[in-house]
DNA sequence: ATACTATAGTTGTCAGCTGCAACTATAGTA
DNA sequence: TACTATAGTTGCAGCTGACAACTATAGTAT
């Protein structure tokens, strides 16, 4: 009888916290990212490349969670940059074999050395235990999350025709 | 010489942790939201009106970090829709009073019910005191961002033509 | 009062991101 | 040799967002 509201209170605390670290987030990856030939998406594929060695298209659709279509255009993207090559694989011609050339990986890491560098800036201000307990626990936020949006309409019963993207620029 | 090294690893862990939440974040709120007549920013926009009270179109720009043009716009969506109006300011004729309606006030209830009730879930699985710190460490996060990006040019020289855009859909 | 400047919003324009549907091509199977 | 499944690509339409130009009202300095 007490413990519930105190979940509740929590949890409202949670969403705004969150609600407004996304909204930031967003804005501040934009800042360091974008000013470097490449845009945010572009980057997530880059770093699936670079982390996840080769991949397939879908492979790395589903790692962006994005349409393939959307992939594919984000390759080409990398691709027309320089920072990623698109091969046939060699195990199936239908495939392909996608992968960050020296540059691709070259920038990534000159974007996450900057990255990293605020994010150094900002963990040193945290104790020890919550610096430490923090990735886990936001692991175990997206966890959760991507269980339930793997369910089929999730909560949802209408639709409207307007409005279905997210975004942001400056 | 052992703490630098350990602060690091935290970082990187933090970063790909974060990485990953804002996406996965990004998508479950537009699935929660998205099918309610609304777009994320539209929601974002109402949020901003049903908790600080009756704004001036800057003021709902700089709570969503967007450009006053795309706020209008969404505004504009918002009171096509009958969730807020847009009223010519008491003290300042240039200025508008934007409100959210009953109608808004309700629809935003709803969608925050639907996200916490699924938000609780995630929370009840946390320990009481990670629970507990959590907010306001997703707050510093938020704070140490805003402040950086805050000033001029953080980081950033060159800038490409293509791509500055966020976006996600389905 | 009369400019001059600042501020609040709106609208035109342009470009990027996305998903869906349709289509090509290769694999795998019956 | 069909028939079906899978990997990608492309046409298309919708939404997001910023920037710049423009209108209108406020405030300020002659």
């Amino acid at each position: 009888m007490r413990t519930v509201p105190r979940l509740q209170k929590d949890t409202v605390a949670l969403y705004h916290a969150l609600n407004e670290l996304i909204r930031i987030y967003q804005f501040r990856d934009r800042d360091r990212i974008c000013c470097h030939d490449i845009s945010i998406t572009q980057c997530h594929g880059l770093e699936g490349l670079v982390h996840h060695g080769p991949l397939m298209l879908n492979e790395l659709a589903d790692y962006l969670h994005l349409d393939k279509s959307t992939t594919s255009r984000v390759v080409d993207s990398l691709e027309r940059k320089g920072y990623a090559t698109r091969l046939v694989h060699p195990d199936d011609s239908r495939a392909l074999e996608l992968k960050a050339t020296p540059a691709g990986i070259r920038l990534h890491q000159l974007i996450m050395d900057e990255i990293l560098e605020e994010e150094e800036a900002v963990l040193s201000d945290l104790s020890v235990e919550v610096r430490r307990a923090l990735p886990g626990v936001l692991r175990k936020l997206t966890q959760a999350a991507a269980n339930r949006s793997k369910r089929p309409n999730v909560g949802c019963s209408s639709a409207s025709a307007e409005n279905q993207a997210i975004g942001a620029k400056k």
